[in-house]
DNA sequence: TGCTCGATTACCT
DNA sequence: GGTAATCGAGCAA
């Protein structure tokens, strides 16, 4: 295996070689098989990319939660092995994408061996290639060339913005979907990739702050700070937390009329 | 078998 | 800021 660059993660000290089998660098499977909470954030900066027939999108990652699987009620695989989250309890490096509100997919990327079902959220990115193609697949042909002529006051430059700014649009834009499910990362000759910062030029991973938070949008476990950004960049998504879930008591018809409040 | 909810987004006011 | 869209997973009966 030829070794094409070494470097260090300034987040974490993870000393990282990269190897290259085909045309494009990738992280090794090695990086992967640590706790989500460490991949996360080393994740930041590096490029998630996707080649398919219709040609190769790569996104800089801004955006990124760890879920850690019987550590972590949030965690789709929290309460045990499914059909579903099947790909979360293989080896890590694998992408396990699920499909979410009806319409939307999101990617993980599987942390830790085999049998610890955990994985690192990607929520945003950048688009640094391909941005023609991740225009199409987002706001359809007419569209492609990022003028807001189709609807409503969104201008060119938040659309550029927007294009993989959320877990559903950054999939949309990088046309992953459960198809993708299971997919190696790390296998040479694969359809998607882990790539370090300096593989599609941009700045080293670390070079900006990053910054810790809650996760967003969920209900259980939402304190833990398991969320992490690039400081001051426009394409992280906007922070949403939902309010603590309550245990819903049983649907008796009389309850609501004695109680007469909707909300404590 | 039926129901509820969801790691979301786009559009409208 | 509010809400409709939309459907699969998981749970309860």
């Amino acid at each position: 295996m030829k070794i094409i660059s070494s470097w260090q993660l300034a987040s974490s000290g993870y000393a990282l070689t990269v190897h290259n089998q085909d045309a494009t660098e990738r992280l090794p499977r090695e990086f992967f098989g640590r706790p989500a909470t460490e991949v996360a954030p080393d994740l930041l900066g590096c490029v998630l990319w996707h080649a398919s027939p219709a040609g190769l999108v790569a996104a800089r990652l801004v955006e990124v939660e760890a879920y850690r699987g019987a550590l972590d009620p949030a965690s789709h695989s929290y309460r045990g092995r499914t059909a579903r989250n099947a790909v979360m309890f293989g080896p890590p490096g694998h992408a396990y994408v699920y499909f979410t509100y009806g319409m939307h997919y999101c990617v993980n990327l599987v942390c830790q061996p085999a049998g610890l079902p955990e994985a690192v959220l990607i929520r945003a990115g950048a688009v640094v290639a391909g941005a023609d193609l991740a225009r199409r697949r987002r706001y359809g042909l007419a569209d492609a060339d990022g003028s807001a002529k189709a609807s409503g006051a969104r201008n060119g430059r938040q659309r550029e913005r927007d294009l993989a700014r959320g877990p559903g649009r950054l999939c949309q834009a990088l046309g992953i979907d459960r198809s993708l499910d299971g997919a190696d990362a790390c296998v040479p000759g694969g359809p998607i990739g882990i790539s370090p910062p300096e593989a599609f030029g941009q700045a080293e991973a670390g070079s900006g702050a990053i910054r810790v938070g809650p996760r967003v949008g969920i209900s259980r476990a939402a304190d833990l700070p398991w969320r992490y950004w690039l400081a001051g960049d426009d394409h992280v998504s906007a922070y949403k937390a939902l309010p603590p879930r309550e245990p819903q008591p049983k649907p008796v018809s009389d309850r609501a009329a004695e109680d007469g409040t909707m909300h404590g």
